[in-house]
DNA sequence: TCAAAAGTGTTTTATATACACCCATGT
DNA sequence: ACATGGGTGTATATAAAACACTTTTGA
């Protein structure tokens, strides 16, 4: 696909040799999304060129020689599917050989968590083919795509469980029932309430807003937000997050 | 420093670009080695031009159009240092602008595992400058070796304690005490003997092979293997390997 | 007044922790 | 006989799990 000038240099193990030709270098990224009923979504974009050509894949794009990983990551997402300012983390490097025909191609996966309902707009006005899918109805995907996602989800099954990254995916002011449902979409079980609560409670991480929800027809909620400065405090006396 | 030829094609997100030039793509590897003596250790190898002339660095190099990832950082072990057959995963993805003085590289970094007493011989013969550094006296590291090390030694750590990885720092037969010091020097705290034994034993994971060690000058300990077939079945009903 | 979800404690069970002595072996 | 690490059990404290009714609100 590209020609590389032969270059003579010297490194550690050889004494002269040629640089090899190099891998095409990509990332990717998958985001996760929970919309207003408590459904976690995932954004797909469909493919209007070759290879693939009209299935869904996940946002992604060229690394640039000044930008960092997470940088290209963050660019991409934005120009893709105009989501910005979200939770990411770096997933997973996949480098299998074929996993895109048109060149050696290694892709370093990231995922973003984001509240679907506080970015919607701009990601429907933004991207004309980017949309939501929910994990029960995940089209075939372009490249190896889908064992990113299915890695991806993976991580957000054990990640949840012990770092607070839960609360990227829900609105900054949540009420308990918010957050074990989202609890029990992510790790696909049921928790008890009354227990619920009360381990989340005794941590002391949440603040009680003195809010409410509205416009519900039964009694509403109190409002809470993830005291995020505490964590922060009790993560470096070895604090441990658990649910 | 490399030239790439201008190439046009066509990509989601773009309607006809040129291909952007590519970073270069290295692999990178921690290797943990446990001596004879229990003490933790890495595999470290002096670095004979410049950049970072004379300093030590952890084993790695460019990855070829032909080979994955991992099969990269095998054969980089094996050529660099000797080391072959080792429990091997990836760590994390370096990609920061400037880690690499002479040119944008990003690497892929993975970890391995090894018993140093088994593949001492080996290790010293077929490498002349690599040698094992206790994580207590590591020297200045080139690149950005000392981050991808903090890295390694926090997965390390954390892995320990959920999945059954200490055992590949171990020889295949070993005894409780050896398994016990080996949690001691990686999660950098006294375990109780007798709740550690209870909890190791009651998982029912380790094989008494009958055996015991020989020419110690106090009572010989029993020799235990752990049961891989037995974990891996485990494993697929949810059961949850915790130390 | 009904429907729908919020909110709240106690009992039981399982798991983690603390702790001290005798045993086997080689020198 | 002594030094060295191997091996063992019980009691206590803490955490997890099971479980059902009353409260508030809007329709």
């Amino acid at each position: 696909m590209s020609t590389i000038t032969a270059k003579v240099f010297r490194d550690k193990s050889m004494s002269y040799t040629y640089e090899y030709p190099r891998p095409a270098l990509t990332v990717d990224c998958i985001v996760f999304g929970l919309d207003a009923q408590q459904d976690l979504k995932v954004m797909l974009i469909q493919r209007d060129i070759p290879p693939f050509q009209g299935q869904w894949a996940i946002p992604g794009g060229f690394v640039r020689l000044d930008e960092t990983l997470e940088a290209a990551a963050l660019r991409e997402l934005q120009e893709e599917t105009g989501i910005h300012d979200v939770f990411l983390e770096q997933l997973y490097t996949f480098g299998d050989l074929g996993r895109d025909p048109r060149d050696r191609t290694v892709t370093v996966a990231y995922y973003a968590l984001i509240n679907l309902a506080e970015q919607k707009i701009k990601a429907a006005t933004d991207a004309r083919d980017a949309n939501w899918f929910s994990l029960s109805k995940i089209p075939q995907l372009a490249f190896d795509h889908d064992q990113i996602l299915q890695t991806a989800i993976a991580r957000l099954r054990s990640k949840i469980r012990y770092e607070p990254i839960g609360f990227e995916l829900l609105p900054t002011k949540f009420t308990l029932s918010q957050l074990q449902k989202l609890y029990e979409t992510v790790l696909d079980r049921n928790l008890d309430k009354r227990n619920f609560r009360k381990k989340i409670l005794n941590m002391d991480l949440l603040i009680d807003i003195g809010e409410v929800e509205h416009n519900v027809s039964h009694r509403a909620a109190k409002l809470y937000q993830f005291d995020e400065a505490k964590y922060a405090q009790l993560k470096q006396n070895s604090f441990n997050f658990e649910v």
